[in-house]
DNA sequence: TTATATAATTGTAATCATTACAGATTACAA
DNA sequence: TTGTAATCTGTAATGATTACAATTATATAA
């Protein structure tokens, strides 16, 4: 999939955010590569198109993008720290054997809960942890 | 509140976790201060009481308690390791201002989702982050 | 009881992710 | 063109967690 240069320029004027070369590559890069990626995986895999580029750059755009609404976090896991540039509501699950990160639908706006009286709620966060279909095939 | 030291050992044993003086005092802080501890917040206030209790000695004691399901993490935030000794399924809220984490009920149990067909699910999570009520009082 | 083996605990060192910071580079306006 | 601010880079610092080896405690067998 090929996305236009402009696309990306204007997401990122649209939040305010100056659209240098290191942020387009790194939205671009989200944006064809919607599999949960940490920082570590970015850096290795733009590290070959742009040597010169450095993981302090990806922190900074990545936080940057974070206060932007650009990206959400992921921390399904406590020792890793993943990446999404799908923001809209769903779903993460985690296969515990291949490590793996499924999206999946639900209707997380409608849960019922009780306990949050004139509570703001900003963020819902919906993950699920267990065995996905292939690890089970295998 | 008080816990009879009879029952924080019969848990250990019916867990097959021997039962040694460090896992009780750490089962026991973990009983009375449902507040989601940090390891750092459990070694600062345990240190007190038990000057020779090593941070390692937490670590490897939580880690055995979550293999046998007796506490689950809460990975809301990307940087701290939170431990909650109520296994039951309930959401987590964080608020963002006083970052102080409340529990609240949610029918986890029953969210319809979609895409997560053949799938194992073992593990689910739910958590919000916002505004608390005492923050937006003050 | 005593000797021995096993398990648990401790403290230090190593690891890893993230942030702090200062210098170099780039963009942009006067 | 020049000066200023923003961005980027690389290294050092920080902080959480784990690895590991030595010590201590516990359980078992003679």
């Amino acid at each position: 999939m090929k996305h236009h240069i402009e696309n990306l320029t204007e997401k990122l004027l649209s939040r305010n955010i100056k659209p240098s070369y290191q942020r387009i590559k790194i939205l671009e890069y989200l944006t064809d590569n919607c599999t949960h990626p940490t920082v570590d995986k970015i850096f290795c895999d733009l590290h070959k198109e742009i040597p010169t580029l450095s993981k302090t750059t990806i922190y900074n755009t990545l936080n940057l993008f974070l206060e932007a609404n650009l990206v959400r976090v992921i921390t399904i896991e406590d020792n890793e720290t993943r990446y999404d540039i799908d923001t809209t509501n769903h779903g993460h699950f985690k296969c515990q054997n291949c490590g793996e990160i499924y999206d999946f639908e639900a209707d997380i706006e409608n849960i019922k809960v009780d306990g949050l009286n004139n509570f703001i709620i900003n963020d819902k966060s919906l993950y699920f942890k267990g065995i996905c279909g292939k690890c089970q095939s295998a």
